[in-house]
DNA sequence: CGATGGTGTCATGAA
DNA sequence: AGTTCATGACACCAT
């Protein structure tokens, strides 16, 4: 590859420079004939030959190198190249289907709209990089925009050469690509799969030639940030800058307009401390914070976005989770993240050091410090009204306080936060929707995210004032205890009334439990109750049917008795008493007398009473 | 869409 | 007087 840069004459480059301008020039207009015609088109000639030459040479060189490289392998976690016993042959493979339709990449990026599927095809040719033809035109026009890094190209024998893999393919992109197309590029970069596919790539083609730094004066634009950069440096170093130079421009480029010239200065300011160590970690690390800063600064998210991705692009395997994040919408994570670790260190509370600084964040501009001063009842009257800020805080504070959330971090918190300062007691939108993060555990299931929120509220609302006490402990521990704890810290009026109400509430909460219990214990009881006095009123019904039935047999014994009695009685003449005329009674002392029935008492009232 | 059940909370009174 | 407990009532939610 170096060999190839070598072999480039400024004179040549400025040629392969001018062709592409003329080829891109096509789609726009007639620039070309007038931009001298004939003498364009004998140095065309000219670079055609040249370039068959050249690509001749690279085609060896290539070989030579992919020979070196079967050699060497790159540790990914040293970023080095380490001696390799037998090459790998996965790599190949993936490269070479790619090298195939290297040929059509150029064309098309030609094309000012590239369908979705040709950004694929796009970055697959883009990616795989180590290919002449591609090769050729960028060294172009890296040589024409930097005749001094013309030796840009690296041996195989450089490492931390990950990030140069890009090189190729980003620039046609952002230099000619619609704002759909930036997205789409954006999006193809965040697919996992292309993304393992570009780290291999990469891997694969670290040593390859193309480094089209700054390309074209057309590309000079504001975007290619790192243009500057690899000015300053020469030689080795360059060749190290300019990866990553490319990549930052080439996602710059994807957003044009975006980039602040500050953000620019900074970029190329730090970029010379890129040349001391680019490891592929150390990578990430630097332009994390610059990221950090773009973001501060201006409020496009797509800058941090963009510098992260650009660090992550060149990152291998390992980094592509941070890709994703880097490239997801609104690019706030990391950005978002890096504020609030900066702007929250106080979260060292005790309850939530580890909590994510949006915990402290919310609660502190609504309660926490009190100048709020929201009683509890006032969050009560939150928590009541279905649109108002209850579940939002709550919610809010449920995912704030996940520490180990990486998306409870993100900006949209902040977002939140910023709301929820807007309109403390009023329009509760539903978080989940709000916060368009992290929605997966509660969007779904409406249930368990209310058990899930409601539950923990008085918790979230306790770290939410920075009460240094567990609602656990506030709400069982005995008065005296609770006093005493009370007492060995220094609460605020909204702390002391928050913990009051959590206590009350946790006490209630625990009686009306114990109430239903009781109730339905109740219930159960005074139930099986009613069974077993309508089963003593059975026994008793049935008891009394029996006890009627035996008198009734009584009584038919009686009367029979009674009957054989009066049989067996004789008056003086012997003749027997009629039972309708007399009755026999029985008188205190035991003495049976015979009686006569009153209706005949008229007759014989004395004379017939007779003792027997 | 209304009925029903579960749960948390508040208000109130009693201990 | 303050706290705790018990309970009816209400609101919200899920089934």
């Amino acid at each position: 590859m170096m060999m190839e840069m070598e072999v480039m004459h400024p004179g040549q480059q400025d040629m392969d420079l001018i062709d592409i301008l003329w080829k891109q020039d096509i789609d726009l207009g007639a620039r070309r004939e007038v931009f001298d015609y004939n003498h364009r088109q004998k140095e065309h000639e000219l670079q055609r030959q040249r370039e068959q030459e050249e690509e001749k040479k690279l085609h060896l060189l290539q070989e030579q190198e992919k020979a070196l490289l079967a050699q060497l392998q790159l540790d990914e976690e040293t970023g080095e190249y380490i001696p390799r016993p037998p090459p790998s042959a996965p790599l190949q493979s993936a490269v070479t289907p790619l090298e195939v339709t290297q040929n059509v990449s150029f064309a098309e990026e030609n094309g000012d709209a590239l369908s979705f599927d040709e950004c694929l095809q796009l970055l697959a040719e883009t990616f795989p990089v180590e290919e002449t033809e591609n090769t050729t035109v960028c060294l172009d026009t890296t040589a024409v925009s930097l005749p001094s890094s013309s030796n840009i190209m690296m041996s195989p024998e450089q490492p931390a050469l990950p990030p140069a893999t890009l090189s190729p393919g980003p620039l046609p992109p952002s230099q000619r690509m619609s704002p759909d197309l930036e997205q789409a590029w954006m999006e193809l970069l965040s697919l996992p799969e292309l993304q393992q596919c570009l780290s291999m790539q990469m891997e694969d083609t670290l040593e390859t030639t193309t480094y089209p730094l700054a390309n074209s004066p057309e590309v000079q634009s504001p975007n290619f940030t790192f243009y500057p950069m690899t000015n300053l440096t020469d030689g080795e170093t360059n060749s190290l800058n300019v990866c990553p130079a490319e990549f930052i421009s080439t996602f710059d480029a994807s957003v044009p307009s975006m980039a602040p010239p500050d953000n620019l200065s900074q970029m190329e300011a730090k970029a010379p401390q890129l040349n001391t160590n680019f490891g592929a970690e150390g990578f990430c690390d630097i332009f994390y914070p610059t990221a950090v800063l773009e973001d501060s600064s201006g409020q496009h998210g797509l800058e941090g976005n963009e510098s992260t991705t650009v660090s992550d692009i060149p990152s291998k395997p390992p980094f592509i989770p941070m890709d994703l994040y880097s490239l997801s919408p609104g690019g706030a994570f990391d950005s978002g993240k890096h504020n609030l670790t900066a702007e929250m260190p106080d979260s060292d509370s005790g309850i939530s050091s580890n909590t994510s600084p949006n915990a402290s964040s919310p609660a502190k501009s609504a309660y926490g410090d009190g100048s709020f001063g929201y009683s509890d009842s006032d969050m009560e009257e939150m928590d009541h009204n279905p649109g108002s800020a209850e579940s939002e805080y709550s919610e809010m504070f449920s995912l704030n306080f996940q520490p180990d959330d990486p998306v409870s971090d993100s900006a949209p918190i902040g977002q939140q936060q910023r709301q929820q300062g807007k309109k403390p007691k009023h329009h509760r939108t539903d978080p989940s929707e709000e916060s368009g993060h992290n929605n997966a555990p509660f969007t779904k299931d409406k249930q368990k995210r209310r058990s899930d929120l409601r539950l923990p509220r008085d918790e979230q609302r306790a770290k939410a004032l920075k009460i240094p006490f567990t609602v656990d402990m506030i709400i069982n521990l005995p008065v005296d205890d609770f006093n005493e704890m009370m007492s060995k810290h220094q609460l605020n009026e909204a702390q002391l009334a928050l913990v009051r109400d959590i206590r009350r509430r946790g006490k209630n909460k625990v009686a009306a439990q114990n109430c239903r219990k009781r109730k339905m214990e109740n219930i159960v009881g005074l139930e099986g109750e009613l069974d077993s006095l309508k089963e003593e009123r059975e026994r008793l019904l049935s008891e009394k049917s029996q006890n009627i039935t035996d008198l009734k047999e009584m009584k038919q014994q009686l009367n029979s008795l009674y009957l054989e009695v009066f049989s067996m009685l004789r008056d003086e003449k012997g003749n027997t008493y009629s039972p309708s005329d007399y009755s026999l009674q029985q008188s205190t002392d035991g003495s049976i007398f015979l009686v006569p029935r009153i209706k005949k008492t008229f007759k014989s009232e004395d004379n017939h009473l007779s003792p027997l």
